[in-house]
Order: C-alpha cells, then structure tokens, then sequence
DNA sequence: ATCGTGCATATTGTATTCAAAATACAGAAT
DNA sequence: ATTCTGTATTTTGAATACAATATGCACGAT
C-alpha cells in the first residue's frame, strides 16, 4: 500500500446531486409529486442553499420541473415524450456500439461478459432489481468503451429523464426473457468486434424496452 | 390588440443563465481564464445567491468548470475533446435530419430556403458574424423540424460546449465557401424530403466544421 | 350550501452573514 | 538571490435572515 495518495475529499455539491438522482429515480415520490426543499434539506441535514443548487442542475437535465416560485416536481414523461427520448438514446447508443466494438479493451470485454453471466444469474434467480442494475452496467460498459467521454455524458443526462420510467416498468416475463437474450447477442457482437452489427442490436435492443414500457405504463407512470 | 393575455414575467434564474451563457461564448473571456463570482454578481445587479444557480447550470452543460474552492473557469477543450463532441453532434444532426425530411411542415422548408438566401448574402456582403447566426439559425430549424423536443434539447445543451470555439474559429475563405455549397445542398435534400441523403449530408458539413476547426485553433483557442 | 374575498400560513427567491479554504505576500533562513 | 514559512487578504461554501409569492383556510355574502 502506498503511504502517498491524494486525499479524496467529495464536494458537497456532488454527493447531493448524486444522492439526489438516484433518491428521485428510486424513491417513493411519484411523477408529478412536489418536492419540498425544506423538508429534503433538513433530511439531508444541509441548509437549502447547497440544495437548491443541487436541484437545479438536476432540473437541468429533465429529472425534475422547476416551476418559478411553485418550485420543484418529479418530472412527467408522456408516452410521446418517453418515445422521443428512446429516438435519441438509440442514436447514441448506436453510435456508443459502433465506437466501442473497434475502440474496447479486451479486459473491458471481458468485463462486459462477466456482468452477462451475472446478469443472467439474477435472471434465474428472479431478482429483478440487481438485474436492473447489472443490466445498467452492461450498457455503461459500452458507452464507456466507446472512449468518448461527450457521449456517456450526453448518455447520462438523457438517460435521466428515463430512468425513473425504466425502473417502475415491470417487464412481462417474456419481454425479460428477449432482453436476456438480446443481451447475448449483443455481448457476441462485441466480442466479434462486429461494430454495425452491435450498433444495430443496441438499437434494436431499445426499441424493445421502448416498446415493453409503453405496455407496461400507458397513463400514470407512478 | 388584445386586452387580456397572460403577463409574461421571465424568471431570474432563466434570464440570468440566458445572458450568461452568451456572455461566455461571446464575451471576452478566454478559455481557461477565471470567472469572478462576485465581479459578475455586481456587474448583473444580484447577489451571490442566484448567479451561483446559474453557473452550476452551465457547469454542469459543461460551458464552465467548475473545480470545487477553486471557482469557475470558461471550459477548455481539447482537439480530442472537440472531436468527440462534434461526434455526437453528427449522431444527433443525423437524427434530425432524417426526421425533419420527414415531419418538417412546407412552411418550415420555406423558412429555411428563406435563412438560406439570406445567408448567401451575408457570405456575398463578407459580414461573417450574420452568416454566423443565420447558419445557426438554419440548424436550429432543423432540429426543430425534427419535432422531437429531447433531441434539440439534447444537441443544445452539448452544442454549447463548442459554441465557443465555433465562434472564435475564423474559416477560410475556401471552407466558407465550401460550407456555402453544402448547405445548398442541404436545402436541396431537404426539399425533396430525401430522409437519408439529408442524415448523410448534415454529418458530412458538421465533419466539414470539424476540420475547419481543427485547422485554425490547433492550440489556444482563445 | 356555494362561491368569493381577505387574511394567516407556508414556501420559494434573494440578500446578507459567517465560516472555511485558497491565494498572495512579506519576512526569515539558507 | 532563492526558498520556505507564517500571516493577511481574497474568494468560495454554506447557513441564516429577510422579502416576495403562492397556498390554504375561515368567514361572510348570496
């Protein structure tokens, strides 16, 4: 171990954006449904100046709607809104594919072929949530392994809008048992290096999600 | 006229990240250089308190960094990090431009024949920074043609990392005249509604500004 | 009972204050 | 002269205080 290392020190302003994503795409609060500074202030035990800033940025990106003087609320996404965002993610997705099927690591290849076979694992088991997350991580993995770094950023913000929508959908049993297969057959591509192959499949792939979501929450997503 | 409509009262926060973002691709500062809270505060007439909101947004764009205690500095980006933008830029114009050739109203394709005239006069009359707003102009109408409300929020908000660098890249001659041609070409595609040819062309005039780019700040692009 | 009005309360927006950290600078030691 | 160290100043971060706006409720008129 070595005795010299920077010191991380995390600032305030990132742990609560983080904390705040991932508590608005996995917590109680419905679309629509008021956020109270105050009250989310004093859970984190923060005044509201560093919160509401935290707020903002995520208003930013679509999570949440920021009405003057009204103030915040857990985005709505219509089913046309939810099919405009999935239009964009595919572009990205694909062009993320394309990229990472030259551009990826043969260990973050790997990599993706082990999360597969945990994934899979979760499947068998039933677990849904650590299915959701691992699944996440496959595609994080080849976002990242498309080595540009605009484009999982872009990916992130937009994926945002979606996540909260992705994570209530609960998917019929047949459509999880295409995504698992889907998902293999994307993970051949990659190891083939198969750069339109993968590009196509992602896309595919979404439109499939795209799909079983719009089934699964036509009205009242929460 | 009529008597009765809504009283439009725009937000702090909106106009102040509006003027600020434009004061940061179009003002004097220089990539790298540090933005003064409290200068800037004064300067606008407002306290600390809301401009902070502003440039957490526009960090968070990616126009500024942000280095925690270290305050605001105008983003810098690299020939790679230029790159990868505009590679994102030309999935998401693509997109664009395959829906517009599809969804854009008669009246839309006149109005971007309309921004096409008059571009060729600024280019004819050598007033660079007209022809600068109308080729944006023209992009915007495609984007919005597009009718898919994400994606043009999407390609904003990551167009604004490389506004900047867009506006202080002076073309040649030959690229200007260049990129004159192409957007002929566009229009054209455009007008006929040629959906893929439109995707192609677009992607093809953004790598176009890419290299133009690429060629006149290679270093220090302030 | 229902609708409208005015007031009390709660919530949001902005400014100010205080604390913490970084920077700039002066003086001492080599 | 140069480098280091300690201190003053500036700048940023967060909390508090105050102002403006919106919401909820009670009361009175119809």
């Amino acid at each position: 171990m070595t005795l010299l290392q920077p010191i991380h020190r995390p600032s305030l302003h990132d742990q609560l954006v983080e904390q705040l994503r991932s508590y608005f795409t996995e917590g109680p609060l419905k679309p629509g449904e008021k956020v109270n500074e105050q009250a989310l202030a004093s859970a984190y035990g923060v005044s509201r100046t560093p919160l509401r800033e935290a707020l903002k940025v995520l208003a930013s990106e679509g999570l949440l709607t920021w009405t003057p003087n009204r103030g915040v609320r857990m985005a709505e996404i219509s089913a046309e809104g939810l099919a405009e965002v999935f239009e964009v993610l595919m572009a990205l997705e694909s062009l993320a594919g394309r990229r990472a099927a030259a551009r990826m690591t043969e260990a973050g290849i790997t990599a993706v072929a082990t999360l597969q076979a945990q994934m899979e694992a979760e499947y068998e088991a039933g677990d849904i949530s650590a299915y959701f997350r691992t699944n996440q991580a496959i595609h994080e993995a080849i976002l990242q392994g498309s080595g540009n770094e605009a484009l999982v950023a872009t990916h992130r913000s937009l994926s945002g809008r979606v996540r909260r929508a992705r994570f209530m959908a609960n998917m019929s049993r047949t459509r999880w048992q295409h995504a698992i297969e889907e998902h293999r057959e994307i993970l051949a591509a990659l190891t083939a290096r198969d750069a339109e192959r993968l590009a196509q499949l992602l896309a595919v792939h979404l439109e499939g999600k795209l799909r079983s979501l719009q089934e699964t929450l036509p009205s009242g997503s929460g």
